[in-house]
RNA sequence: GUCCACGUAGCUCAGUUGGAUAGAGCAUACGCCUUCUAAGCGUACGGUCGGGGGUUCGAAUCCCUCCGUGGACGCCA
């Protein structure tokens, strides 16, 4: 990495290192001013060594800039305020990005914030059961942009679907399944209080009567199981084609009955035996959750001899560390933010760190329209799904919206504002910047990557060469806060530094080549950018609007 | 009732190991197309960072308290 952020910390850091014997990671922080009369990049380290080396802030300010100045980097530096250092960068510098993202194409932005490390990112997981809805987008979108971000971030990272297929739901299904089937031949078969009503159930009993022909409604061997099966996988097909039309790829699937059949949940209640975590109360399996910071023990296995929700999937999360993976990260409803610590305690109790496994927790998704909200699809009178709400708008602008707000905050989806074609829309703001800048450049002459670009130095140009500059650290810190979000923030930014230089200057320009091929590139430059931004998000790029 | 999030401009939100005059976008008002996409650009207006207290050179950020919103408190999943 030798973005000019990075090259300035490591300049800093070796200065203290050598002046003040001072070695320490993440004391040195480099940001980017509000206002340009600050410099282009500025620092607090000052500030921040004052206590430690017992002197004023200016004062040291003032040593490290004159050994600071001597970097061929630095065009001015300047102590200010209580102890600021403010750089101003070199302007062939600055520009010096241009060239490196031309040469780096679609892999600008990567970095290796991850260090290899093995990551398994556990998302979505609805039961196989009904639709997936709003919140399953949401959470479809943030856990889909995270592997994406910590993918190009140097992490090696995993996508997995933890689907419940055991228990009591599934026997629901089955029945409820079975119900409907046998509806179509005119036969009344109840379904369950706790089984599933829906219009998808309906429509999987219709095919199956289709499919099969009446043969089950006299044959009892095995029905349920038979119903239970079809239903399990007619849901999950439904899954993974809404999944794939939200371009969300899932690389593993885990089932919850795989992990019984496997023998690996009886295991991991053996194991968690040997280790004295458990104990026998009024009929039922405890687990020492308590010790391990959970406000009280949770049963793993009821009296009536079932395991409870909470045993398999104990040991589906050893699975995972099984495989080789040292961080876990799980997106979570809201609802299910109860369960996190008893989770995390189960975690620790097997040795392993508090943070090893992270729990991410989305909140409520509120559908909005002309002000009001929506609680129902108008079309079906059920609760929305994912595939009727993309149908509704577009995939790009459900996409953009869930993740451009931080997961844990309740979020209004605006439908009308997802389908309007304007500036209030920002998917629709980043598309255009990017499509204008093709336009450009279809009309241009193609021009070859040059040695300098020392003309590119009005307010506009140096301000979108900051911009571009920054990318690689936003990726880098979007991945390690896993905010998406901030992918989000950047591709505005970038957005609006490329409108504004559009509106400010003429690109194409005869009269004056050499300008005009150095802003040639740095629109290049600016049109890969944005791209591989926007392919972050998962967010198309159009070469025209 | 207990626990957990959240509360920033009219609206939607940025703002992390505490830093300079709290930032965007939208909305509103006014400008800008004989010129590469006006789905755009510019200017103006807009704030007791929910209230109060504390910690210190410095607080939207950390602590306490109160108010408001949402969620969780099963041998459900």
């Amino acid at each position: 990495m030798n973005n000019i952020e990075q090259s300035l910390i490591t300049d800093i850091e070796n200065i203290l290192d050598e002046k003040y014997g001072i070695k320490e990671e993440n004391l040195v922080m480099i940001e980017i001013p509000k206002v340009n009369t600050n410099g282009d990049y500025s620092s607090n380290v000052a500030m921040r060594l004052a206590k430690s080396l017992k002197k004023a802030p200016q004062i040291i300010a003032n040593e490290l800039k004159e050994e600071l100045i001597k970097s061929n980097l630095i065009e001015k530096i300047e102590v200010a305020g209580p102890g600021f250092l403010n750089f101003w960068i070199k302007r062939d510098e600055l520009a010096g990005v241009i060239n490196k993202i031309l040469e780096q194409k679609e892999k600008y932005g990567e970095n290796n914030a991850g260090e290899g490390t093995k990551i398994l990112v556990e998302y979505v997981s609805a039961n196989p059961t009904g639709d997936l809805h709003l919140g399953h987008a949401r959470g479809a979108a943030w856990g889909d942009c995270i592997c994406r971000i910590l993918n190009k971030s140097g992490y090696d990272c995993l996508a997995e679907y933890y689907i419940n297929d055991a228990g009591v739901q599934m026997n629901n299904l089955g029945l409820s399944v079975y119900a409907r089937y046998a509806e179509q031949f005119g036969v009344k078969v109840e379904i369950p209080d706790d089984g599933y009503h829906g219009p998808d159930v309906a429509q999987i009993g219709k095919e199956l009567a289709e499919e099969l022909g009446d043969e089950w409604l006299t044959k009892e061997d095995g029905r349920v199981e038979f119903f239970k099966e079809i239903g399990r996988k007619k849901e999950l097909d439904k899954i993974e084609r809404d999944l794939d039309l939200f371009r969300v790829h899932f690389q593993s699937w885990i089932s919850e009955q795989a992990l019984y059949d496997s023998g690996r949940v009886d295991e991991c209640i053996a194991e968690m035996a040997r280790l004295n975590l458990t104990y026998e109360k009024d009929g039922a399996l405890w687990f020492k959750t308590t010790n391990y910071g959970d406000d009280k023990d949770r049963v793993l296995r009821k009296a009536d001899g079932s395991l409870t929700y909470f045993t398999p999937d104990i040991a589906n999360h050893l699975y995972k560390f099984e495989r080789g993976y040292t961080k876990l990260v799980n997106l979570w409803g809201a609802d299910h933010h109860g369960y996190v610590p008893r989770m995390i305690a189960a975690m620790v109790a097997f040795g392993f760190g508090p943070k090893d496994l992270e729990i991410d927790i989305i909140q409520m998704v509120r559908l909005v329209e002309d002000g009001k909200e929506v609680k129902m699809s108008k079309r079906s009178g059920n609760a929305i799904t994912i595939r009727e709400l993309c149908e509704e708008t577009s995939v790009d602008a459900v996409r953009y919206f869930f993740v451009s707000r931080a997961v844990d905050t309740h979020l209004d989806f605006d439908i009308s504002l997802a389908r309007k074609r304007t500036s209030e829309n920002p998917v629709y703001y980043a598309q255009y910047a990017h499509a204008r800048i093709c336009s450009i450049l279809r009309q241009a002459n193609d021009v070859e990557q040059l040695e300098k670009y020392d003309l590119l130095t009005t307010e506009k140009e140096v301000d979108l060469l900051k911009c571009l500059n920054e990318f690689t650290s936003v990726v880098a810190d979007a991945a390690v806060t896993r905010a998406p979000n901030k992918i989000c923030n950047y591709i505005q930014k970038l957005a609006g530094y490329f409108h504004g230089f559009y509106a400010a200057h003429k690109i194409i320009d005869d009269t004056n080549v050499n300008l005009s091929n150095q802003r040639l590139n740095l629109l290049k430059a600016t049109k890969i950018t944005l791209a591989n931004a926007l392919d972050l998000i998962g967010v198309n790029a159009p070469e025209k609007m």
